[in-house]
DNA sequence: GTCACACTAACGCTGCGTTACCGTCT
DNA sequence: AAGACGGTAACGCAGCGTTAGTGTGA
């Protein structure tokens, strides 16, 4: 039989989320665990985790945590949705990731061969990597819209 | 003949990285341009384009814009190195977006098919995600240790 | 003369990290 | 009995975004 609780310490080492963060997060509202010890210590169920996941896909997605909360507590709500455009969205991220090796790798050699950089390359390469930062599939744009 | 200056608005079009941005690294002592027309207007030279694109790689790298500082005027400092070293952590930025894309796939089969989801696999998705976010090569944390 | 763009100066904000101090559990 | 862990409360901060008011230049 698996887990059922976890204490908020086991929590964040499973997940890499800090202590910090998990608490923060229920001051927002966004993440109160079901339970607690009699003393007050934090206990997550798995549905809580459900819900981690859910917060944290929706601020890759570039949602501040005002907006993430919005998007939960929204009528239109669907889990499976969320996790559909994150993944559309670590798809681009992922050609993004391909496009920009591409780019490094045409620098490199250029500082290689101790031929002067041309602007272009250095401007382009900037171009890829500062659009990677910012990623937003045109979804979220219509969704940040409708906020 | 390619263009050899560009003013601040034109150089944010070009790469991405705002007006306000570009402020604010002169500010820091980060990228000071060239030359200025006499009114006081920016003008950034190819090598300033150069610079700008060493300064956004130190930070994806995950250097504080006070790290890149030192990092730029330290003895040992390589453009080439720079680069090399950046061009190690997108190809592995890729191999975690991979992960990150079956992870989610896996979830987003599971929430179709209404299983309950386990949390097993929340766990772990989220783990995936959050390893994306705080990416350090092992090369990073010899030099973070250095500074 | 107008309209997009540049300048400087200043305040504001998000998402936590980081103490600090005290209880708890094993 | 002590050390790892939990609790709440509070401050602090990086990296810009965002006005605001003014000059410039095609």
């Amino acid at each position: 039989m698996p887990r059922t609780r976890w204490k908020v310490g086991e929590l964040a080492e499973r997940t890499g989320v800090s202590v910090r963060t998990l608490h923060y997060y229920e001051e927002l509202g966004l993440l109160t665990p079901s339970d607690r010890t009699p003393s007050g210590h934090r206990l997550y169920t798995a549905d809580d985790v459900a819900r981690l996941q859910q917060i944290r896909s929706l601020q890759q997605l570039g949602l501040s945590l005002d907006e993430v909360g919005a998007c939960l507590r929204g009528r239109d709500y669907s889990p499976l949705g969320v996790v559909e455009r994150h993944l559309a969205q670590a798809r681009e991220q992922l050609e993004a990731h391909r496009r920009l090796c591409q780019r490094l790798e045409m620098l490199a050699g250029r500082l290689r061969e101790e031929g002067p950089v041309g602007a272009e390359e250095s401007l382009r390469t900037i171009e890829v990597m500062t659009m990677l930062e910012k990623y937003y599939t045109p979804e979220q744009l219509e969704e940040l819209k409708a906020r």
